[in-house]
DNA sequence: CATAAATTATGGTCTATACCAGATTTTAAA
DNA sequence: TTTAAAATCTGGTATAGACCATAATTTATG
């Protein structure tokens, strides 16, 4: 029978756990400093931080820079097969979505953009970059690139609201279909900053290639999300 | 113009990841260890385990506990929307998959289980746990739960292969649908030992409701992935 | 030569401390 | 009372060092 010696730091990451568990700490609240925790357990600070980059890694609390830790809202459900907007998902579990403009301009396409939607270097391709918040807090950063020449004007439009609907309702686009792909990445400095995190920090990064009822390719999103607010669900029927 | 120091464990991270994006540090390698890193460097060990964790949470590189740190190798695509084994996808995409059979147990149905598969509390049912490695590496344990109503004797077949095509060849079952869900979590300490990771360490997990046509549910798995080996892709129609 | 014991290497955990940069609160001045 | 300045708070980064437990290598013994 090994003698099982439990690192402190995982204890209190269960100790903490345990009171986000119970609802002892509810979610949004602020968490004990992180002196202040370092005093109440008698452990050294480094060993608290431990601690809570345990819980943060888990989902179960955000920081937000030199302003303290605070629990985790339970994670959103996104199903990938469904055609819901963010907005209407948001609010359909009885949350409060919001979205910021961050920037709207039309650039030349790079190499990447070449390869990746097939707009010939250097023609122009619409960039729309958005923030989303869910209950008042950062939690996706989108770079959408769209093609001009499928969508002219688009970038005078109101863009705060879902893009698939004012494609249709404006341009008559239909999406036929999306190819998605999703891993855990880094956050650079420019997204990290825009969602009020570390540089370095994890998220989901999610890239979504739309095409229209002709097989073109509209859109290419790529997403940003913190990694703690998604729960990926779907159905799948075996046909 | 804001100075922009950049921290010493970023410095490290950023030039070892080079090292493994141009190729001079290749998949499975072994990385120099902490120690050696603290001199080349010059910085603090702490500092080097900084870096390297950082790298570990992106995914780039992966840790064997007290025997080093290497390069991950690429992550394997999987579509959740498809239904192609786990034995098929490594292999189609040139890796070497291999199955363990850690255990497999006739038990009684506990709380969860009657909750999430509808079987009678107290009633039998299979409990199959596997490992799962691509390239000799652990990267996935299955919990697979059946209800022995539906495949009476299992476990005495062969459990390496499939389970789909076992349970569609002997037994008739076709899975008609399947629900899917995945959030980051962390491995608890059987799991871990089992992945050779340490507690706490982050995973995918991920799991499946696999329903037969006519609509018992068959399966229910948890699996859990190393947070460092999937790269989730699909396909989406619009009808 | 094979096996066992001893030594070294390696990551894992923890303490102590210091300094930094930005955020917040308190105090002082207008 | 309001605004500005100073002080304090908070997380962020880094150093130094110690000890631990296990893995790997080397040495000693039969």
């Amino acid at each position: 029978m090994k003698y099982l010696h439990i690192p402190y730091y995982l204890r209190l990451r269960d100790s903490l756990a345990k009171k986000i568990e119970d609802g002892s700490l509810l979610p949004h609240s602020k968490l004990p400093s992180e002196r202040d925790l370092k005093d109440a357990y008698d452990i050294n600070r480094v060993t608290v931080r431990q601690a809570l980059m345990q819980l943060e890694s888990e989902g179960l609390i955000y920081r937000l820079i030199r302003r303290g830790w605070y629990v985790s809202p339970p994670r959103l459900f996104y199903d990938p097969t469904q055609s819901i907007s963010f907005m209407d998902n948001v609010r359909a579990q009885g949350r409060v979505p919001e979205t910021v403009i961050l920037s709207k301009t039309e650039m030349a396409a790079s190499d990447w953009v070449n390869r990746t939607m097939g707009i010939t270097l250097g023609d122009p391709v619409y960039l729309l970059r958005r923030r989303r918040l869910i209950d008042g807090r950062a939690v996706l950063v989108e770079h959408i690139n769209v093609n001009p020449v499928l969508c002219p004007g688009l970038l005078d439009l109101p863009l705060e609201c879902s893009l698939t609907e004012t494609l249709k309702e404006q341009y008559g686009i239909e999406i036929s279909r999306t190819v998605i792909n999703m891993y855990p990445a880094p956050l650079d400095g420019t997204q990290a900053e825009e969602l009020q995190v570390v540089a370095g920090a994890p998220c989901l990064y999610l890239t979504r290639a739309s095409y229209d009822q002709h097989d073109n390719i509209v859109e290419f999103d790529q997403e940003f999300w913190r990694h703690d607010v998604l729960e990926i669900s779907m159905e799948v029927k075996n046909t």
